[in-house]
DNA sequence: CATGGGGCAATTGTATGCAACCCACAGCGA
DNA sequence: TCGCTGTGGGTTGCATACAATTGCCCCATG
């Protein structure tokens, strides 16, 4: 078989989802900005790969709403502005709130222990000594700090059984701005936010919906502050140059 | 230029958009039924088309949820369930909910004033002399009603100003379920849905986004017990033997 | 008879060539 | 000068050939 190569090298070829997570990757951490063309025959050289895969990657970024497709005039990174933020928001608030709630008297006590163990990894990462390289965007505490944020929402979306949910929040939840605003959060609202986590893991210890939803929708909320102070400070802008 | 052959014949060969609405037309309607399985060459053949376009149209059908892709076996039409049917309404009362809340303080009395006419033209289809024919799910009369009511709702869609409104309910509101529970409803449900508009027209012209919210909910709910009617019935269930 | 491996048919995944399309811009005529 | 037209560069859209993957059937073997 030639699944497992083990390590280095492997010139395998690239398939679409390769193709796809990585763009997607780029978008969502910032690398790539909003406006960047992407051609399809500039992404498959890039990559070193050929069109159809890449077609199909962008195709689905299409649907995921992070480019736009102008037909024969090649895609983009879409842009977007405060309303539609504020929009994100407003939906993310009803939809997890609804999810939390659901969530509350169907979570699994095993899952319910790996929500709780999520939060407090994320309190000791919280508490290693401050360096500077905390503050940067791509230092690896706060990729960790993101990686369990991600996972601790996802949880609930999932312990909410309605499949839906998840894929309405995939396309509310992993967006630039959104991602971004996770380290725009100051040293406090770090901790308020983790203090949100402990309720929500309370309200789902004791299958408290009300609880649950009021909590979610308080931190939804909080994270839309720091989205939001984030996109005054300007770093949405488009891409280099552009045309 | 062949844009304009301006009638008959016309092999003009088809576009992945024919394709893609074509299919989807067949699965919310009914006529290509849960389960039933959508080779790429078979679909090709069947449409005389190439695989290309087929498959671009598969993968977006894939991402609106009406399809399910399993690599290297072939798509099949996704069949859903009891529990997923309440699990979109659930999501529904709450989406369209604010959407008509934000619609109440921003449509524009030209488009409040379309809201009005879709409404009457309804009116007018109810009380035409009542034959047999319309009870039947193809007859044109159905069909406008259904053509109405999906206008009349996207309408407060966009109103809202919030474009991932409109994405999310494009995946919850043209399910086939949902669009065949038009017809479950009975004569009185039909004048209470209409009833329910004419309310909405209230609550906009008078700037009410209280009203506006509550009457969505319960209008949508009031959809929601002919959805579980026409589940009940089984119409939902696999298609031709399958397999 | 149960079980595991080889190979085969069905099907999608990828590469590539050519056709169709969109737009910008130059050139022409009023 | 202004508007119209057509032409060419750039890019996607479609068709087709070939590669890769999956699941299954069948047979050898314990």
């Amino acid at each position: 078989m030639r699944t497992a190569p083990a390590s280095l090298a492997e010139a395998r070829r690239l398939t679409k989802e390769d193709i796809y997570e990585r763009l997607r990757r780029e978008i969502v951490e910032g690398e790539l900005r909003p406006g960047q063309r992407l051609g399809e025959e500039w992404v498959a050289g890039r990559l070193g790969a050929s069109r159809t895969p890449v077609r199909e990657a962008l195709h689905k970024l299409e649907a995921d709403g992070l480019v736009v497709l102008r037909p024969h005039r090649g895609a983009l990174v879409r842009p977007f502005d405060l309303d539609e933020l504020i929009g994100i928001f407003d939906l993310r608030v009803r939809i997890e709130g609804y999810a939390a709630r659901r969530a509350a008297t169907r979570l699994l006590p095993e899952q319910i222990d790996e929500l709780a163990s999520i939060q407090q990894r994320q309190v000791k990462l919280l508490n290693t000594p401050v360096t500077d390289k905390h503050e940067e965007p791509g230092s690896d505490a706060i990729r960790s700090l993101v990686e369990l944020n991600q996972r601790f929402h996802r949880l609930i979306h999932i312990g909410s059984g309605n499949r839906h949910v998840e894929v309405m929040l995939s396309r509310l939840a992993y967006l630039p701005l959104v991602y971004q605003a996770i380290y725009a959060h100051g040293r406090q609202g770090r901790w308020v936010s983790l203090y949100h986590h402990e309720q929500l893991v309370h309200s789902f210890r004791t299958e408290d919906p009300e609880l649950a939803e009021a909590t979610m929708r308080t931190h939804i909320y909080h994270g839309r502050q720091a989205a939001l102070a984030r996109f005054a400070e300007g770093d949405h802008q488009e891409g280099p140059g552009s045309d």
